[in-house]
DNA sequence: GATGAACCTTGCCACGGTGGCAAGGTCAAG
DNA sequence: CTTGACCTTGCCACCGTGGCAAGGTTCATC
């Protein structure tokens, strides 16, 4: 009886605009998986369930999925979006907040580019000295094992 | 008396060459919990051991592990070293294998490289127009959110 | 009003690469 | 022989994601 009012509910209710954690994933492009474990982490607030205890999803649900997926999408740490989010819900907040944690990021991120762009220019530099043909003798190799570039 | 003995030859092999894991550790720059993982790995042969059990190594030793430190350092996975190791090891390699894996790696890093830019590059675009003062609204969080910017 | 496919639930394990901690054994020097 | 530094194994954690298993629910269709 609760399970036929259950199903009641959740027909009605999708039609109100609410959705199972599946539908969810499909509209915001995050996975059914993610979303529990974002859930977990209590980035966003426990679902509402069914009788049955499915979860279920509103509009809005929908929405914050969404602001977390492009969040990821810019490199932001799950923990900087829980901050994100906070700004974002947070009516009194003061861009200034946010900018900061854009900067911040953007620091990070030319951090890491920096250090990625430094192998690679090390590693070209390697590769271009080395023949590449049958013979045993290569410089990336040399250089790894620390010797004194063979040239 | 196999202690007395295991002492003996750990202070023994010492004088030629021969170290202990936390030796092996500030001569190659390689954690000794890392060590332990790269032989479980099985990237390194498993050590020797006394008769205590402790790991020995060699002055090879540490040449391989100062090898897999740079390697690390030029951004291979593990995977890949244990190639390059191979090669390294190989006499008979061709020089054309180990260039391939560097070309190889040397993308994957141009691929990394290139979404971390093009994350920096939309987040400096968003901060850019974020006003940064004690004012709410912010095409940061607008463009989290979906909104069209507005602007 | 039952059946069955499609979906959901929780819980555990894995990856890569690293760090920490605990409980116990060994080393070397005094 | 004592002591303190070091070693041993083993387990848990991070982050973000994926997989699998065993079981329960939903709902369209007959």
């Amino acid at each position: 009886m609760s399970a036929v009012k259950a199903r009641a509910e959740l027909s009605e209710a999708k039609d109100q605009g609410y959705y199972s954690i599946g539908k969810a994933a499909d509209l915001s492009g995050i996975t059914p998986k993610m979303i529990r474990h974002y859930e977990s982490l209590q980035l966003i607030p426990k679902a509402a369930r069914t009788a049955g205890d499915y979860r279920v999803y509103s509009a809005a649900d929908i929405h914050t999925l969404r602001f977390i997926r492009r969040a990821r999408g810019l490199g932001f740490s799950m923990d900087e979006i829980g901050t994100l989010l906070g700004l974002w819900r947070n009516q009194r907040r003061a861009s200034e907040q946010v900018k900061r944690l854009a900067i911040k990021h953007i620091t990070d991120l030319d951090h890491k580019i920096a250090e990625l762009q430094s192998m690679r220019a090390a590693l070209a530099e390697l590769a271009e000295h080395c023949h590449g043909d049958s013979r045993p003798d290569c410089p990336i190799l040399s250089d790894l094992a620390g010797l004194p570039p063979a040239e």
